[in-house]
DNA sequence: GAAAATGATTAAAC
DNA sequence: GTTTAATCATTTTC
């Protein structure tokens, strides 16, 4: 410790001969004319300085407010303030990266899309919604998932909103605190308006990465709703008795040639009141169901037997009492017994 | 509650 | 683009 007051006479010397703007800002600030009265100043203010610490409060208090108003304080602290710019800060400030803007606002663009940031609801959430309803293609009872959709959105959108406000409470509280906890400080020590400013700026950073990983989370949250949503598994539901009978009629009557054109598909779908699939203009439902019928059917032909038998009944009452009718043949092709061994059996039945 | 049935999805082949 | 074959996920049946 006995070194403190020879150490400090030691930087204010360096002080004095390396910078360059020391003796300048001595003149600019102090007038002063003596150089050997300046170096006894400056070496007592700094010395007053460094033994602040070892004062009891009253008298740091008081030696704080006389240093304070040292005419030199000024001067010198402005000199320390252009030295730590130079060195320290100068080269924080170089390593400082840039932030990672892209993915921010990848996600800002993201919640914004989907409705759950931005002014109000009712834009990207209910096309959301919709688009999803749509695709679907549910009837019945899509009214209350699509509510129970719309209420966990906004459950997703409260969570968010309310957690975005707090960090920003937060990060301006700590702004604040910060900013006047530097403010008092540069009474004692050399602290620089950009300092306070670069300071404000990490802590920016800190937040808005914290920020991200709120809206990280919030994305998250919200594909996994909508995934459950649109996933249309969750949903299936089976034809009703009606279409499934349209359906296998034309299978068994189709034996043949069990592949549907786009009309009959259609034809089909609009028998069975399915809806339109959205996926393009082939009834995709339809589809399926004729795909799955088919690798079904060629797996196990015995257990289909029975079923197809009970069609073929059918289809034959029915072309028997158009045909005593005398009217004309009014499918496109002409119905299989199910005994007869079809084409399309043919080609797979003979492995 | 397990098994069977069934609609949807997928990759690969055409 | 469609179809097949395998598979998944759900619903229905027992």
């Amino acid at each position: 410790m006995d070194d403190q007051p020879r150490l400090m006479h030691a930087h204010a010397a360096v002080g004095m001969s390396g910078h360059p703007g020391l003796s300048q800002h001595i003149q600019d600030n102090t007038g002063a004319t003596d150089g050997d009265g300046r170096k006894q100043d400056i070496g007592d203010i700094l010395q007053q300085i460094m033994t602040i610490t070892d004062q009891s409060l009253d008298e740091a208090q008081a030696r704080k407010h006389a240093l304070n108003c040292h005419r030199m304080k000024p001067a010198l602290f402005n000199v320390l303030c252009d030295v730590k710019e130079k060195t320290v800060l100068s080269i924080r400030g170089a390593q400082e990266e840039e932030s990672p803007d892209a993915q921010l606002m990848r996600l800002d663009n993201m919640l914004l899309a989907e409705g759950v940031s931005g002014p109000e609801k009712g834009g990207g959430a209910a096309a959301a919604a919709a688009a999803a309803a749509a695709s679907a293609g549910v009837g019945a009872d899509n009214a209350t998932e699509h509510s129970d959709y719309r209420a966990k959105l906004t459950q997703i959108r409260q969570i968010y909103h309310t957690e975005l406000e707090k960090y920003e409470q937060a990060c301006n509280e700590f702004t604040t605190h910060v900013m006047n906890l530097l403010r008092e400080q540069s009474r004692t020590r050399p602290i620089s308006p950009k300092e306070i400013e670069r300071m404000v700026n990490i802590i920016h950073r800190k937040f808005s990465s914290i920020q991200m990983q709120l809206k990280q989370s919030t994305c998250e949250a919200f594909m996994i709703l909508r995934s459950r949503f649109l996933d249309a598994r969750r949903k299936r539901r089976n034809f009703n008795k009606q279409a499934t009978e349209i359906l296998n009629e034309y299978f068994y009557s189709h034996l043949s040639n069990p592949y549907p054109s786009e009309e009959a598909k259609e034809e089909l779908a609009k028998k069975c009141s399915i809806t339109m699939s959205q996926h393009g203009t082939t009834c995709l439902l339809v589809s399926n169901w004729f795909g799955n019928k088919r690798i079904r059917y060629k797996k196990n032909i015995g257990k289909f037997q029975e079923e197809a038998n009970i069609y073929a009944a059918r289809t034959a009452v029915s072309a028997a009492s158009v045909s005593a009718h005398g009217s004309q043949t009014n499918s496109p092709s002409t119905p299989n017994s199910a005994a007869d061994v079809t084409l399309w059996e043919m080609s797979f039945v003979s492995k």
